[in-house]
DNA sequence: TAACATTTGTTATAAAAATAACAATAATTT
DNA sequence: AAATTATTGTTATTTTTATAACAAATGTTA
């Protein structure tokens, strides 16, 4: 299959944990106008994103809710689990790893790491804390692929290029640090910095939006 | 000024936390594809960036670091400071504060709310934490506009429902539920998960970047 | 000083993403 | 059973964003 559009990725993320909400909730059947209310989008974006990865509904009857998670998933999960650590275990690190608890069965988070003595050895829901030095070693015979960069600012560069070199495939990065990354490497920056300035701003120019 | 385009506003941001660093290492003037280099961005896009902010450099002698930013200032911040609340003091909330220490002039983290007696009366950073009952009353008496949302999933949408009949102008949301705001209330979603998925998407379909 | 090189600022073009338009289909109403 | 309605799937259009092309300016070299 082709690639997709980022957009549509991150989107198809988001359809399937609301999906799998109107499930809790009982509901077997959607409709796209439902669909994209509950995702503060357009009802017309959720059946092209849908039409990208090929899935047909009954028509007039919405799409069978269990059917689209499983179209959705096959898409957007690999067949193999992807391994994932937590590189920094401060507060980010900690809150990402309770973000995870039970949640993406084709993502283990596996590890963490962290440079401080006293945080070594501890564990937030079983995740376990091994030292920096072990990176690596842990790394490869895990095969760890994905890389989730909480350090500090200072340590940022350093610990990109080491997991590199151990050959992880892709970083989330949150440091405040822009990274140069090989481009096999798929490197996606998350910056709460400039998430929060962006707000700022757009809430001094409200953007005259009416409906 | 004529809004900027959302990826402007936060590439400019990003520009102004690098050029910070620049001369902090002593660095005067800076050329666009050095900037870009930092930034793993290409010259073209900075110097487009910075046309629609209208700032001129003598030419061919790059940029003045310090002009810039305060350029760059001019644009993205406000006259008066804004006042921040983080709504959730748990890992995020705290790491989030953290993030903030003495960063943004323009931008005064004043407040954090939860709901846990624990937690209550605590500080990070110098930032007390206020049980949320108070959230009303404390929102309204230090006029704060922008609130960050890092509650548990469950009491999300009530709780951005406050933040609204508060008063809240902006609201960066971490939670994974996608809320539903008043078009006069600028809100900027962010969810961990799916960066992770589209990670996972993209390591997988590596998209055959060559250069 | 003439030719060349470097770097900016801007206009032109291309690519990506979102929105609109609408035919096709199937259920519902008259 | 014909007309109407609701909903999807797809093509067409628009908007937004990024890239490319290049003139203007200014320093450097021959």
């Amino acid at each position: 299959m082709k690639i997709l559009p980022e957009k549509t990725v991150e989107r198809l993320s988001q359809y399937r944990r609301t999906l799998y909400n109107c499930i809790d909730q009982g509901k077997e059947r959607i409709y796209s106008h439902e669909l994209a209310l509950l995702l503060n989008i357009t009802a017309v974006q959720v059946r092209r994103d849908i039409m990208f990865i090929g899935y047909n509904s009954y028509q007039r009857k919405g799409y069978d809710i269990k059917d689209l998670i499983g179209k959705i998933s096959l898409i957007i999960d690999t067949q193999e689990p992807l391994n994932v650590a937590v590189i920094g275990y401060g507060n980010l690190g900690k809150a990402i790893t309770t973000y995870f608890i039970g949640n993406r069965p084709k993502l283990n988070l596996v590890a963490a790491f962290d440079i401080d003595p006293k945080k070594i050895g501890s564990e937030v829901n079983k995740i376990k804390c091994y030292s920096i030095d072990r990176l690596r070693e842990i790394i490869v015979n895990n095969d760890i692929t994905i890389a989730i960069l909480t350090v500090p600012t200072h340590s940022a560069r350093e610990m990109a290029k080491i997991l590199v070199q151990s050959g992880i495939k892709g970083i989330l990065n949150f440091t405040t640090v822009n990274l140069n990354v090989a481009p096999n490497i798929y490197l996606e920056e998350y910056d709460m910095i400039t998430s929060l300035e962006k707000v700022a701003y757009f809430v001094k120019h409200k953007p005259e939006e009416e409906e």
